[in-house]
DNA sequence: GACAGCCTCCATCGTTGGGTCGACGTCAGC
DNA sequence: GCTGACGTCGACCCAACGATGGAGGCTGTC
């Protein structure tokens, strides 16, 4: 049996999820709260297999109410939905970075639900396909393997070593200490990069070491 | 209506999928490819209005062919559903910067396939909860909202700016040039800025810029 | 009007960075 | 054994950077 705490500041909208998702054998809503600050009190008092949880809130967001069960010790491991009414890129990565287990939006149909309620609860991050391609927008702005390849492709380890140093600030004395080498080694190194990766700055380098992910 | 084109390099899995796919009505299979290769060579004479296409496949690999359906002036816009068996993140990403509309596995329901095949063409991004997972991975260690307020705070918007440009690898003469500054001015804000955010070098700002998501 | 905050500019001085050489050692491969 | 690629170190010199402290102007607000 999956007990759900249903978390949203409409209440007719609290009564539609109770009904749809009391609707199954499986699941049951063991509490309601209208606001982040409700939800985090009645979640610590029954200890819900999962929260059901809207965005906009008032008193206590929806992002800050999922910040605020991962950080809580007993709440930590507890998968909280999103279902909400809108997809903008930024609540959905703001819900992520939160700590969201899914993200669904509110035509989603009964069953879907249902199933997207216990694939949650089974460690599994259902999410809707609009919400989805949103996801799929954010990845794609990031660095990816190929950049990586062609703009990194014909240096040394040991340039490559250097250049994830130089990618996190460090100054040539700096890398020379971290990697147990002269000062005058290190810059014999950065002047290398520079000349192989056509920049004229070591800050230059910090760029292409970010655009090329190093900074992972 | 909707024509699909099935990808994979095992005879038995391209068969599955046909009678899978066929099984509905609304859906057909116009053709079979067991590798990249053919899969462009079939999409251009058919123009199926979606691809289910494996990764693991010979000549021409599934990340492959995406991109170069991504490339193609005529497949431009068919949307490529992956349906692979293994969800690494290198993979999930790879695919999805080479522009696929869906991510399934193997282990998926008829029913779940047909519908996801669906929302494909209609222009939503249909992916398996384990692999929302993982792409939920991803955006978590994105530069988020959070930490550009919390470091970039108390910045005044000119100074903001400057960083910005100092995040891009310019000089301060650069810098000076394109705000119409002197580069004494550009000199003064770098300065301001390596004390506000207690950095040391302009190559330390540019790791904070970064940081913080400023390099959008 | 006094004041604070911001933007702009400048001068000085020490430090770091970067270019350009050259040198030595190792190791793999022909 | 020679060559080439790589790693390591150093010396020279000039340009850029960064710290510091100051200056004037422009907005607002009290």
């Amino acid at each position: 049996m999956i007990n759900v705490l249903v978390v949203d500041d409409q209440l007719l909208v609290r009564a539609g999820l109770r009904s749809l998702v009391e609707h199954a054998d499986d699941l049951a809503v063991v509490g309601e709260a209208a606001n982040g600050r409700e939800a985090l009190k009645i979640a610590r008092q029954h200890r819900p297999d999962l929260i059901l949880m809207d965005l906009q809130m008032p008193v206590l967001s929806g992002v800050e109410a999922i910040a605020a069960v991962r950080a809580d010790p007993l709440l930590r491991d507890t998968p909280v939905l999103v279902l909400t009414t809108f997809d903008d890129d930024r609540d959905v990565v703001d819900a992520i970075q939160a700590g969201a287990s899914g993200y669904l939006l509110k035509d989603v149909g009964a069953d879907e639900l249902r199933t997207a309620i216990r694939t949650a609860v089974e460690g599994g991050a259902p999410v809707a396909p609009v919400v989805a391609k949103r996801m799929m927008g954010q990845i794609s702005r990031m660095p990816s393997r190929k950049i990586r390849e062609e703009t990194l492709g014909d240096l040394t380890s040991r340039e490559l070593e250097i250049l994830e140093l130089v990618g996190r600030g460090l100054s040539n004395a700096e890398i020379g200490a971290e990697l147990y080498l002269s000062p005058e080694t290190a810059r014999t190194y950065v002047s290398r990069l520079l000349a192989k990766l056509d920049a004229r700055d070591r800050s230059q380098l910090v760029v292409l070491a970010h655009r090329a992910g190093l900074s992972d």
